[in-house]
DNA sequence: CCTAGAACCTGCGAGC
DNA sequence: TGCTCGCAGGTTCTAG
């Protein structure tokens, strides 16, 4: 599933393909994938026609392609199957093939959005002062972004009356960390996914969002990290590697650090995995 | 206001 | 063979 290193190496795809040109027309075939758009799927095609596309930005999984001319953006989400495929023109239609972009050029490629699950999609949305799509702008900045700010990340870690993995998850707090990344940024920090947040000292967070960097990291530096086939990135190529991860699915498999099986809980309708002797339950406390 | 959990969606693989 | 069911999970909505 795409987090913030997959989408990031989807952006500078975009950049490379897509930037500078301008939008000759575009075709919805699904409605869904333009969900976001409030004012429908012919309203999206219209507006879209005749702009020129900016440089492509990302905020944690959010991208974006500013209109060169207008004070708007497409905003982009992946969901978790979604894809931006940039195709010859000639390429069959894939099968969950969702919306197609042809651009005013010469170049004989074309933007194609393909989503089997349908959770991603595109819109247009105005921009706020800061150049952001209005609809994302309670989504909190990355822990790649230079902006982001670890000692208010603490001080909302310590306010809150919650567990650590549902903090790392939630995006008004700190965006980009999914299930994956969550899982191998507490695995190396060696803390229990259910650790309330409030008893969290600064060395601890700091430590943590080190953590959290790193993994993002080494995934980018090879290009974004996944073993899901569904995911490809913007030129059609696997954008994910299959760089062993050390916690996510390894459910039985010997932790990496002890040896001590590692387990699978389900957590928030999905999974957790963790070494039971490296990162203990926390006490309860009453 | 805050937190927890369900719902949304489709394909795949396991089990019967 | 063909069916059901669990699982994958980011975001948003609802319940408490």
């Amino acid at each position: 599933m795409p987090e913030l290193p997959e989408v990031e190496v989807v952006r500078r795809g975009l950049e490379r393909w897509v930037a500078q040109r301008t939008v000759a027309e575009a075709e919805v075939l699904h409605p869904r994938a333009v969900r976001r758009h409030v004012a429908g799927a012919d309203d999206f095609t219209h507006r879209l026609k005749g702009h020129r596309v900016g440089v492509p930005m990302r905020r944690g999984k959010y991208l974006w392609l500013p209109l060169e001319d207008a004070n708007q953006s497409i905003l982009a989400h992946l969901g978790m199957s979604g894809q931006l495929l940039v195709q010859p023109h000639e390429a069959a239609d894939e099968k969950h093939l969702r919306i197609r972009v042809r651009f005013a050029d010469d170049l004989d490629t074309e933007l194609r959005f393909v989503d089997q699950r349908t959770f991603g999609g595109l819109s247009l949305h105005d921009n706020t002062e800061d150049g952001l799509p209005d609809v994302i702008a309670h989504i909190a900045r990355d822990p790649l972004d230079p902006l982001f700010d670890d000692e208010a990340f603490h001080q909302a870690l310590r306010r809150k009356r919650s567990t650590i993995k549902r903090a790392l998850l939630d995006q008004s707090l700190i965006s980009g960390v999914g299930n994956i990344y969550a899982d191998e940024a507490l695995w190396r920090a060696r803390l229990h996914y259910e650790r309330p947040t409030a008893g969290f000292t600064r060395p601890r967070t700091t430590e943590l969002l080190g953590h959290v960097r790193d993994v993002m990291n080494a995934a980018l530096a090879v290009g974004g990290t996944s073993f899901d086939s569904l995911y490809v990135n913007v030129n059609g190529e696997s954008g994910y590697f299959d760089r062993s991860l050390d916690a996510y699915g390894r459910e039985g498999l010997p932790c990496k650090r002890c040896g001590t099986p590692m387990r699978r809980r389900p957590w928030m309708n999905r999974s957790s995995y963790f070494c039971p002797k490296c990162q203990r339950v926390p006490r309860v406390s009453s």
